[in-house]
DNA sequence: CTTCCACGGGAACACTGGGGTG
DNA sequence: CACCCCAGTGTTCCCGTGGAAG
């Protein structure tokens, strides 16, 4: 008798470790980064000499191997560290997760063996207990923000302090390493956050197509069997993910994606077509993953978009149609408007997320306004927003709206 | 030059979920 | 226990502003 899973590890002849193209494994080498990795290690080698090391901004879209970089980096660090028996921590926050000071110190003081509670104190309280925690001993601390440009605004408190820490420690140095996508960011930043904080910059530039067939084919050598890649599976991977700015994060998916298509269609070969329906699955899954996830307001107003496109026949809408829309599926939905004001907002959301295109124009006598047209299939959207029970009773609004026409 | 509509910044508010103190 | 303090979030309210048609 054949086992249930027989067949299904038989079957796995096209990867050899799939866990290579997953985006948390960090490899042992980085190609092209030679100088960041130089330029970093060269700042950081200061905390092993017993100074404060400068703070640390770096720049680059996603997928440019910032992340990998600076967790490779720490890792060599703490290991000489540990060698030469120096105090020497590096903590890694993720400005998404922790967005505010409160919850950034919250974290650190954690740390540090101070029991404070995730909310509820003053933020200063927490601050001084930090500041505590570390100061106890001699010891050199590096803060890792990831994702910092998701602090400012609502953070940048933490930034002001621990820009300023130092002079308040007696024992402990502290110095920071802001990485960012957002080049742009510092802007929101307070005069002096902004300089202490961009002490020493560095840039990842985003990969090139070659670049990319580097990064995959040294990956793939490991993840993958022998010559189950078609030769054109790489730089076409690569190409596509030239595309999007250089996102190494994309390639790597794309890869990994096109071999367990192939693996469940029984290939024996990753060919060019399993990139192609990889590629679209990705975007498709991406589309349903976001529409899932937003709250509920603006998954009517979403709605409302769709209910315009199939009422009207036609394809771009003023926010005033928009807005009336959203008001008639509230009340069919017995729920309060929000305001139009906040609608606006809410419409710059889902532009943001890629779900439409809102662009403003002026038509003149006739005032200002968003043109707002879907940009993305209604296919991967409608089923989507129907799955929500509290939207169900809008499959039929359509009749309704006809007769209050 | 006026006029119009909605954009989008900023303040203020309500509410939530957690503190500490008497 | 009751009570007030605090950070954080989502919202409303108020309002100055852009820019081409008229």
């Amino acid at each position: 008798m054949d086992n249930l899973f027989e067949d299904l590890i038989k079957r796995g002849r096209i990867f050899a470790n799939k866990e290579v193209l997953r985006p948390t494994y960090i490899p042992e080498n980085l190609p092209h980064r030679k100088e960041q990795i130089n330029n970093l290690a060269d700042i950081l080698s200061a905390a092993l000499k017993g100074e404060t090391p400068s703070n640390i901004l770096i720049y680059g879209k996603t997928g440019t191997g910032k992340t990998a970089t600076v967790k490779y980096v720490s890792k060599e660090l703490e290991d000489m560290g540990r060698k030469m028996g120096s105090k020497c921590s590096l903590i890694y926050i993720n400005g998404e997760v922790f967005d505010t000071q409160y919850r950034v110190f919250a974290y650190l003081a954690r740390i540090f063996n101070k029991r404070v509670p995730m909310i509820g104190w003053p933020t200063d309280m927490v601050y001084s207990e930090f500041k505590a925690g570390v100061d106890t001993e001699n010891r050199c601390v590096i803060v890792i923000l990831d994702e910092v440009d998701k602090l400012a605004g609502k953070g940048d408190g933490a930034l002001y302090n621990l820009s300023r820490i130092n002079s308040e420690l007696n024992n402990a140095k502290v110095s920071m390493i802001g990485i960012s996508n957002d080049l742009t960011f510092t802007d929101l930043l307070d005069q002096r956050v902004r300089s202490s904080l961009g002490e020493e910059e560095i840039i990842f530039p985003p990969y090139n197509a070659e670049q990319l067939q580097d990064i995959l084919s040294e990956r793939a050598e490991i993840a993958f069997n022998e010559s189950v890649l078609e030769d054109s599976v790489i730089p076409l991977c690569a190409a596509f993910a030239a595309q999007e700015h250089g996102d190494a994060r994309r390639a790597l998916d794309l890869l990994r994606v096109s071999g367990e298509i192939a693996e469940r269609t029984e290939s024996p070969k990753v060919t060019e077509e399993h990139v192609r329906q990889a590629s679209e699955r990705i975007e498709a899954n991406r589309i349903v993953e976001v529409v899932k996830t937003l709250p509920l307001q603006s998954k009517i107003v979403l709605n409302s978009i769709l209910l315009l496109s199939r009422e009207r026949n036609k394809k771009r809408f003023s926010s005033g149609e928009v807005y009336n829309m959203y008001r008639r599926s509230c009340s069919f939905l017995g729920m309060e408007p929000l305001t139009q004001r906040r609608v606006t907002d809410l419409v710059s959301e889902l532009d943001i997320l890629g779900l439409i295109n809102a662009v403003i124009v002026s038509k003149g006598r006739y005032g200002r306004t968003k043109e707002i047209s879907l940009s993305v299939p209604e296919s991967c959207v409608l089923p989507v927003l129907l799955e929500d029970y509290k939207l169900k009773a809008l499959a039929n609004i359509k009749v309704k709206t006809q007769m209050t026409l």
